[in-house]
DNA sequence: GTGAAAGCGCTAACAC
DNA sequence: GTGTTAGCGCTTTCAC
């Protein structure tokens, strides 16, 4: 057990008397040795305490058990889950994550995957958050993985069922009695909106209920801004409605604070379903009603994908669908 | 411009018409060539899209422009904000990020630590969460930064001001009329944690206020727990108090709940002070008024420090101290 | 079942 | 100011 970790496999090989060769076949399990041979080798390495030089494997092989993580914001509680998982996974698999944080700067971004070129990362997973991937020239001959949006020419992708929480939501409104649901979406068109408005809508149409155009407000999807939209449509008082589906939490959250300071009570005037399942949700109170995205099977899944495509098991175009979930709670 | 990526320095030699030497020279601008050589290697180098590979320059230097960053949890938003600065300043340096999500998880810690020397990264930035750590011999060789807790063998030192955040939330409920001031605190005895109870405790005695064991609340730092604690002590009604201290916004949030729903209000009859400004403090109504930990320089020392420690232009010990402040808002 | 040796792409010492 | 070359630690082909 040497501090020092100055050997090599040529100091292993020494010690067990055998050649660096067969030190490597015995490390990598290639086969070819005796029993015996394994058993001293293996020792040695134990009793020396060595560990293989990551750069020299990388060197010879071209590979460097690395994953690039292209995310956003890891601010952001949806995305951290995500890399919290992706992390627990691949390190199973004896690979590591390199992050980069993107800031949704497009020149951060660029230093970040020339960053990861020269590595020689074996795949990047590429947590989108937007609608487009412009570096996608440079990253096209690696394997890589999109989660949650899909740029035009992404060939593997996973995603999370949207069309369908947005289903859910609305319906579970609509069983409680409500009649006219505001949908305060993200004002952004992307993908994973547009299909939970198209939930919301069957949802309407599968009970007989109209879509009307002055129940879909649209806002820039944080916090304050919500707030401010909130404010305006509670103080004109123009906008008669019994629900609201935000599409994400935070807009939820803040449905629910300006009707309660306006005194409106939740859930019996008003009824709120927020999406994403964050854990705020929970801190609230009432609790709020939401749509869990899995983002624990997102991230297997994109896991279980690159290591695929990296072992060249599979380059095939696919799209995963990854079910969501109706958390019930306090605000419906 | 290839997309294939594989040429190396030789290639580009050739092309300029240079040794490889030079180009390397060139590439790190190690000087020892003229204009015009550099003006012609660049501009092949350009041409033909070459990328150094990192793993030869890995091997060859024994330097890998990688740290590693051992964290418990991305999904606490004080970690995840500290990560986020991080990759900001190092990436800057060149310097990429290896995440390794611990989750207080002794076994898994042990294969990032594994995995990480492997890949003979140049530093390790340990932002700890908790009281010791344990792997500290297999690191010994290697530069460590360690930040928010110290273990005890620690040298490098990233901490927040925790008795000047206790004091200053003290102050400020006390300033406000407050007399008996509840301190929620985080059961785990961290020096965090202690810092911020000396700090409470200086504010009181400063103002003449005699410090009351029955005041001081243990309990699990979660939003949950703090729910049920506080729970019981308003139902019991046998706690008489007019502030309230919480070691962090998860519990000062489960505090302003239960009050809230008991009828008590905020901030006329109950002060409340948390401790992170994490973003949550935001979103409720009324705001919380918190401590805010610059978690932007605490990276950004992190950052520096370690950039340094590679340098070997400083091993001596040291710890930085991170002054923190006061966000007054609805709670006081 | 095992070993010798070439070579991955780069840097740096040395020679000129 | 520039080129030649050894060698970083490993894998893998080929020979035995």
């Amino acid at each position: 057990m040497d501090g020092n970790a100055k050997l090599s496999i040529v100091d292993v090989a020494k010690r067990a008397g055998v050649s660096t060769a067969t030190v490597s076949r015995v490390i990598n399990h290639n086969g070819g040795y005796s029993r015996e041979t394994e058993e001293k080798v293996r020792r040695t390495i134990e009793e020396c305490g060595f560990t293989p030089n990551a750069n020299a494997i990388g060197l010879r092989t071209n590979k460097s058990r690395c994953i690039g993580v292209i995310v956003p914001d890891v601010t952001n509680e949806f995305f951290a889950k995500i890399i919290q998982e992706l992390d627990f996974y691949l390190l199973k698999h004896g690979y590591s994550l390199l992050i980069c944080n993107s800031n949704e700067d497009y020149e951060l971004e660029n230093m970040h995957i020339k960053g990861l070129i020269e590595k020689h990362i074996d795949g990047i997973v590429y947590i989108s958050g937007q609608n487009e991937i412009k570096n996608i020239n440079e990253i096209k001959h690696i394997p890589v993985v999109y989660i949650d949006r899909a740029p035009l020419n992404a060939r593997m992708l996973i995603l999370s069922d949207n069309q369908e929480g947005g289903y859910l939501a609305t319906k579970e409104m609509i069983d409680k009695g409500c009649r006219r649901i505001l949908l305060l979406r993200d004002v952004r068109c992307a993908s994973t909106i547009r299909y939970r408005k198209e939930g919301y809508i069957r949802a309407l149409k599968e009970n007989g209920i109209p879509y009307r155009e002055e129940l879909e407000v649209s806002c820039f999807p944080d916090y304050a801004e919500a707030r401010k939209v909130m404010d305006r449509l509670v103080r004109s008082g123009g906008c008669y409605f019994d629900g609201i589906f935000a599409t994400n939490d935070m807009m939820a959250l803040a449905c629910i604070n300006v009707l309660m300071e306006a005194g409106i009570k939740i859930p019996e005037q008003v009824k709120v379903v927020g999406y994403d399942n964050v854990s705020v949700t929970r801190f609230t109170s009432p609790q709020i009603t939401t749509i869990t995205q899995d983002t624990r099977q997102m991230a297997i899944a994109a896991g279980r994908t690159i290591l695929r495509m990296i072992q060249k098991k599979e380059i095939s175009e696919k799209r995963t669908i990854i079910p969501v979930k109706l958390e019930v709670r306090g605000t419906t």
